[in-house]
DNA sequence: GTAAGTGCAAAATGTTTGCATTTCT
DNA sequence: AGAAATGCAAACATTTTGCACTTAC
């Protein structure tokens, strides 16, 4: 099955590829309607489904139900995040936990398609503002 | 405001308590409807709620949108879990991963509140089973 | 007795699907 | 021209809410 270049799938690459943060569906429809004001949301689920499938987004879930989709391409390194609870700021993880037991889970015959992390917290400087108060 | 301890309270708890994996509220539902045939759905909605509110149960997401409840008191060891993509059979970890890189996250004067992991992919069984075919 | 909780139905949300039409290639 | 994608509306699914009734305390 042929993929086509639509100027709303265009749209939708290019919104998650300027985001500096994964991005919910409305987030992008927002980000889109003044652009494109007939697109319908069900053309974001369709496209968003054929991107995760083209491995090139990756879902990510913060809090509730919603879901946040993040550009692979920008995060090469395959970093991880944690976040602070205060700032909202993130720092990255020096390296992938994951890769520490990937071959007990391979050795179990379970193949990863995927793996999130999600650690937070109150970062150094949060901690300090605290101590001044 | 005074929690009372209905008998369909007592019964989520208690499918909650015997089980040994996060469950979905459909699960739930599944597992008390042949005791209590008349329970609404919003009942355990409500009810996993009050529970999460009153710090009981920690919510599991995988990778799509529905919602795994997991009986804190259960996983006192720390247990994270795989998830399959196919038949949604869940499968813990030998250790907690993010252990290993906790003393760095400390070192940088983060304060770790709460972390997740999802891992998904396909488990041994789903694997053998699209061989057969 | 009274506040909290329940069941039911309806509303609100979120996501998917069918189909005629349009757009890429 | 033909396959794939779109917009729209309707269908589905999931979660929340309002309300009269019931239950735990």
């Amino acid at each position: 099955m042929q993929v086509k270049n639509t100027k709303q799938r265009k749209h939708i690459i290019s919104i998650l590829k300027d985001a500096s943060r994964p991005m919910s569906i409305n987030e992008i429809y927002d980000a889109i309607i003044s652009e494109l004001p007939r697109i319908a949301k069900s053309t974001i689920y369709r496209n968003i489904d054929q991107l995760f499938e083209q491995d090139l987004i990756e879902k990510h879930h913060f809090n509730d139900n919603e879901i946040f989709y993040l550009y692979k391409e920008n995060n090469d390194e395959h970093t991880h995040f944690i976040i602070c609870d205060e700032c909202k700021r993130t720092y990255s993880l020096p390296s992938c936990p994951i890769h520490e037991i990937e071959d007990y889970i391979k050795a179990e015959g379970f193949t990863i398609k995927n793996h999130q992390i999600q650690i937070t917290g109150i970062c150094k400087s949060c901690a300090y503002n605290h101590l001044k108060k």
